[in-house]
DNA sequence: GTCTATAATTTGATAGAC
DNA sequence: GTCTATCAAATTATAGAC
């Protein structure tokens, strides 16, 4: 029993995924989450930019939650890292290729433009890998490879799911994936 | 002297790439571009969607070019692929963060859907990868280990644009270089 | 909170004179 | 090839009844 306002919510967060910010009208959005168009003024009195603020403040915990899932189940983070990937690439099919990266696209679309929508995407990836950053350093990384072990390991994950979507070919990201966990396997000194 | 063809060949990529297809209104190219608004249907009978497929199919070759030329300019293919990031660093950092990416953008927007801004951006996408797989497979990888090479390299170029973009922060993408440019030097058995 | 109607603007696209 | 005027549709956003 969901309320009005998560529906609008997450219906808006998937089309603004799949489709871009820009090309998502507000009118979609109350249709397919079968609210009426009133109450889209009425939950974000701030309109699209309000609406498009709320999405990414969403989704950010939700896929760090996702993150520590897959770590937390992992023996290593070297594993951990392979499941992630794995997980994307199994998005990608189940979805047919419709869900790649949560923020990838309205990250590209509105950070060219200073203001929130901006803001609160940048928050989210510095999150995501501000998350990953602590774990390595947590296993006896130094801060300085640690901070570089996160940003090149999830951006080979991002770079992927730009690549795979593209192409329609989740291998791209399993690929990717036995890359960056070995790619940390090494940096940990432990067995690929 | 450009053509007025031209020069709405070359305003669309620019605009396409830094605010995206949805986002930017043929009104805007033809002002930008300083070109009747006339031409522009008289250039590209099949309208906007025809000048997206013009505009990827242009910069696809492009890029291609700048790939080449900083392999061709480079030692061996790690330091080749170390200034392919540099580059890439380098123009985030003198366009105030607009330029990343020259089809990232327009390829995730177009790509949920099929028809022939998806076919023509996987195309583009396709070329990179075989580009740099083929000089992997010349220096002697055997083709499996080209492809993952290639895959793993590019994506990390593309995954660190996004977060370098959206972060600000261009020294993301000259890190990712380092750690890929590291990764080809030791698959291809050469000093890092 | 819900729903409809509508304002104001912008969009992609076309027609036709020059 | 150029340029203007304009169409039909879609866009964000608001007003106001219920």
């Amino acid at each position: 029993m969901t309320s009005t306002k998560d529906r609008i919510l997450q219906t808006a967060a998937r089309l603004f995924r799949r489709q871009g910010y820009a090309a998502t009208g507000l009118k979609q959005i109350v249709a397919e989450a079968k609210a009426p168009f009133g109450s889209l003024y009425h939950f974000f009195p701030g309109g699209k930019e309000a609406l498009g603020v709320a999405v990414l403040r969403s989704v950010g915990p939700t896929y760090k939650a996702v993150f520590d899932q897959a770590f937390d189940q992992a023996p290593d983070l070297a594993s951990g890292l392979a499941r992630l990937f794995e997980a994307a690439a199994d998005n990608l099919r189940r979805t047919s290729y419709a869900d790649a990266c949560p923020i990838a696209l309205i990250a590209l679309e509105v950070s060219g433009a200073d203001g929130p929508l901006r803001d609160a995407a940048a928050e989210v990836f510095e999150d995501w890998i501000a998350s990953f950053e602590s774990r390595l350093l947590a296993a006896g990384l130094p801060p300085e490879a640690a901070r570089s072990q996160a940003l090149a390991a999830l951006s080979a994950l991002e770079g992927a799911l730009v690549f795979a979507k593209t192409l329609r070919r989740a291998e791209i990201v399993e690929t990717a994936g036995r890359q960056a966990a070995a790619e940390v396997a090494r940096a940990l000194g432990l067995k690929a």
